[in-house]
DNA sequence: ATAGTTGCTCTAGTCACTAGAGGTTCAAGC
DNA sequence: GCTTGAACCTCTAGTGACTAGAGCAACTAT
């Protein structure tokens, strides 16, 4: 019953179909077995499996993060402290990134509210982007 | 005095020398003037067209925008409202960016409440990240 | 049986750079 | 003027994480 075609289990998980073959490709899945004709069939652990990948991978862990989270999650009597590591070090990147975007906003917004229907010449757009000094905010 | 080598002008914006070969090589930048040795000589305003691209690249501009507001930056005469669009457009793209980030930053840092000391196998990160149901957002 | 979809492998392309090889030119010190 | 070492030149190839396409095989539905 719980047996996925490759399009299946890209139906299932929302991860394309030539993308689970490069994830194979590269290990971070493991390959499955075929059918008689060269298929690969897949199983609800190896749906699980991509699961996991997909949604860490749209939470934004880099992929060295997932390999070794991969790894972790394979020993299940293992104590998770390192998981937890990995966890936080993304928290922490998650913070730095809000609070950078947040700057970003702020300068951007300013940028609209600073000029008014002026031509190119004379617009402040033009001139913060030239001028990093100006825009009060290091990146 | 305001005349460039390749290296100081590197130096001057914080774009590395390779990178603007490349952002010549794919006319980004226009192709300076050549010394008798056939050295890049850059003046002020490559300088300057060099910083804009790199602030708007560090702000987070796609490289289509950059053009565009290349183009527009150069017809000084013309009115700003092309520009003000892309702007408003990269704006809504961070607000929604920012809104993405905070939301998955509640997940991290609810993953790392819910479990305290356990091993891998009774681990809630592993389940939340097996299992998209479980995190109550969208990504 | 046949048509149409899905699957297979393999190569090559993407983007925005980055790294390296192998050679030339410049700036400083003697 | 000469030498040395840094900076410059072009060109090719590599990166990561996919994506696209060619050309062919297998599965599914009628």
């Amino acid at each position: 019953m719980s047996d996925y075609s490759i399009g299946e289990l890209s139906a299932e998980t929302g991860v394309k179909v030539p993308t689970i073959r490069y994830y194979e490709g590269i290990g971070l899945l493991p390959a499955p077995p075929r059918s008689e004709g060269n298929q690969r069939r897949y199983d609800a652990s190896a749906r699980d499996r991509l699961r996991f990948i997909a949604h860490a991978r749209a939470m934004g862990f880099p992929m060295p993060s997932l390999r070794a989270m991969l790894q972790i999650a394979g020993h299940k009597d293992a104590p998770c402290d390192d998981l937890d590591a990995l966890v936080r070090d993304r928290l922490v990147e998650v913070d730095d990134r809000i609070s950078r975007l947040t700057a970003l906003r702020a300068e951007l917004s300013g940028m609209l509210e600073s000029h008014h229907h002026g031509t190119v010449g004379e617009c402040r757009v033009v001139e913060v982007l030239s001028d990093h000094e100006q825009c009060g905010c290091e990146h």
